[in-house]
RNA sequence: GGAGGCGUGUCCGAGUGGCCUAAGGAAGCCGCCUUGAAAGCGGCCGGGUGUAACAGCCUCGCAGGUUCGAAUCCUGUCGCCUCCGCCA
C-alpha cells in the first residue's frame, strides 16, 4: 500500500507511475474516492458516538425518575450509531480494497514492460571455449553432483538430489554468503519456512503469485518461495529502532515454488525447481535510506558473483515487470555458455513502505513520531547459481575448476573430476 | 490429543457493569537542587485517526455478542504457562 498522503498531495505522480507500469492509472482516483468517502464516514460516526457516550454519562450520575426517558433517548443513538457504523464499516474495506489494489509508486525504474530493461554494466568476460561445452546437468551428473532421474522418480519434476560434491559445493556457497553477510553486519536468520496466511498476504504474495505458493490445507499454511516472507512478517506490527542504521538480516531457507505457470520452461537440470536454497538479504531502514540502502545490497551481491568469478551482467528492471511492491529492481544475470544468454542470478527490490506499510513496520522519528519504514531485498546466494558456477568453469574433459573463496569449503580442492562420463 | 490456569500501557501491577477520561509503582525524558552523581522535589511520559493547533473518536491479546452503557458479562479465536497422554 503506498502513503495516502503523498496520493492526497500528488495523485498525478501516482497516475503517472501507473502509466509507465502498463497499469491502469484509474485506480488511482478510485482511491482517491473511496478515501474521501471513508473520511466522510469516519466523521459522522464519530460524531454520533461521542454524543451516545456523553449520554451514557449522564446516565449513570441521573437520578432514577429521570431514567426511563434518558434509557429511551439511549436506544435511539445506540441505533444511530450501529448504522453509521455499518456505513463505516463498509467504506473502510472498501478503501482497504481499493488501496491493495495499486501497486507501489515507482522510483527510477524504466518505463515499460519486461523487454524494457536497461543494461547498467557487464562484469567479466563470457569464456570461450574451444571445445563443445556441456550444459550443467551433463557436467553435475559426471561429478556426481545432480540427480534428476532419482528426483523425479522419488518426488516427480522439478525435484532433484544434490550429492557428493554437488552438495558440498552448494554448502560452500551458502556459508560463503552468510560469512560475507555477517561482516557486512546482517543478523542471520533460520526462518520458519511455513507461514500464516496473514505472513503471506502482508508481504505482498498471495495476488499476483498466489498460483506460485504451496498450501497446506489441513493446518492453512503456506511454504515459502523466499525468506523475504518470514524476515518482513519477523516485525510485523512492531516499532523499530533505526537510529542506528538499517536493520539487516541474512536468512537461509529451503524456498518452495509450484512453478505452475511455466510448463515446459527450463525443464532440464536445475533452472528452475520446485525446491531450493536461498540466502536472501532483507533491510528495514528509514525511507529516506532506501535507495542508498538498494545500492548497497546491489554491491553486496556483485561482491558474491565476483568471488564466484562469474560473468554477469547488471540490468534495471523497468516498471511494467517490477511485481506490486518494488519501486525499482535490479537483477543480475548470470552468462549461461550452453544456452548462449544472461540468466538471473539475483534480484533486488526496494520496496520503500509499500510493504511496510502493509505488515505495519513502523520506526521513531527524531520527534517521536512513529513512520512507515522502508524494506528492501535482495539475493546473495541460491541453488541456481550452481548452474553458472559448474558451465562457466568447466574444462574439456567434464572437470570443474573451483572459485578461490570456495576452495575451503570443498576441502581445498581446486578441480572437480567426474567419476563417471 | 485431554484437563486446568493466565493475557491490562515500555515493564510490574490494581481494577468483576456507569466520574476507567485505567489507580499505584518502576523505567525513561526535561527541569530544580549538587563541584559531579545518587537521593529528594516538580513536570512530561503508549499507539492510531484527526486538526493549522486544539477538540473529538478508536484502542485493556483478537473477533463477535448482550446492554442505554463493557477492561469487567457471554461465545469464538489466538498466544503463553502447568499437568497428563502420544511421538521423537
Amino acid at each position: 500500500m503506498i502513503d495516502l498522503r503523498i496520493l492526497r498531495s500528488d495523485p498525478d505522480a501516482a497516475r503517472a507511475s501507473q502509466v509507465a507500469r502498463g497499469a491502469d492509472p484509474s485506480l488511482v482516483d478510485a482511491l482517491l474516492t473511496a478515501d474521501t468517502r471513508r473520511r466522510a464516514a469516519v466523521a459522522a460516526a464519530d460524531e454520533l458516538r461521542a454524543g451516545h457516550k456523553a449520554l451514557g454519562r449522564t446516565i449513570g450520575k441521573a437520578p432514577s425518575q429521570d431514567r426511563p426517558a434518558l434509557l429511551e433517548r439511549g436506544k435511539q443513538l445506540a441505533g444511530e450509531v450501529r448504522a453509521a457504523e455499518v456505513i463505516e464499516i463498509a467504506a473502510n474495506s472498501e478503501l482497504l480494497a481499493a488501496h491493495k489494489s495499486l501497486p507501489n509508486l515507482i522510483d527510477g525504474a524504466p518505463p515499460g514492460g519486461e523487454q524494457d530493461f536497461i543494461v547498467l554494466e557487464h562484469v567479466g568476460e563470457p569464456p570461450s571455449f574451444d571445445f563443445e561445452p556441456r550444459d550443467h546437468l551433463d557436467l553435475g551428473e559426471g561429478l556426481g553432483a545432480i540427480d534428476t532421474e532419482r528426483g523425479a522418480k522419488v518426488s516427480g519434476a522439478r525435484f532433484y538430489f544434490l550429492r557428493g560434491v554437488g552438495a558440498q559445493l552448494q554448502w560452500a556457497m551458502l556459508n560463503l554468503a552468510i560469512s560475507k553477510a555477517l561482516e557486512n553486519g546482517f543478523i542471520p536468520i533460520v526462518p520458519p519456512v511455513l507461514v500464516k496466511p496473514e505472513s503471506m498476504e502482508g508481504t505482498g504474495f498471495l495476488g499476483e503469485h498466489s498460483a506460485e505458493v504451496y498450501h497446506l490445507d489441513q493446518d492453512d499454511l503456506y511454504l515459502v518461495g523466499t525468506s523475504e516472507v518470514p524476515m518482513a512478517a519477523y516485525h510485523a506490527d512492531e516499532i523499530l529502532d533505526l537510529s542506528a542504521g538499517p536493520i539487516r538480516y541474512a536468512g537461509w531457507s529451503s524456498c518452495f515454488r509450484r512453478e505452475a505457470g511455466s510448463y515446459g520452461k527450463d525443464t532440464r537440470g536445475i533452472i528452475r525447481v520446485h525446491q531450493f536454497e536461498k540466502v536472501e538479504m532483507f533491510s528495514y531502514c528509514r525511507p529516506e535510506e532506501a535507495a542508498g540502502e538498494h545500492r548497497r545490497l546491489l554491491d553486496f551481491e556483485r561482491e558474491m558473483l565476483d568471488a564466484m568469478e562469474l560473468p554477469y551482467r547488471i540490468i534495471d528492471v523497468a516498471a511494467g515487470d517490477l511485481g506490486s511492491s518494488a519501486a525499482r529492481k535490479f537483477d543480475c544475470e548470470a552468462w549461461v555458455p550452453t544456452q548462449n544468454a544472461y540468466r538471473e542470478l539475483t534480484s533486488t527490490s526496494n520496496c520503500t513502505t509499500f510493504q511496510a506499510r502493509r505488515l505495519n513496520v513502523r520506526y521513531r522519528e527524531d520527534d517521536g513520531k512513529p513512520q512507515t519504514a522502508a524494506t528492501l531485498n535482495g539475493t546473495l546466494a541460491t541453488t541456481r547459481w550452481l548452474v553458472a558456477i559448474l558451465e562457466n568453469h568447466q574444462q574439456p574433459d567434464g572437470s570443474v575448476r573451483v572459485p578461490q573463496a570456495l576452495r575451503p569449503g570443498l576441502g581445498g580442492r581446486e578441480l572437480l573430476v567426474p567419476t563417471r562420463i
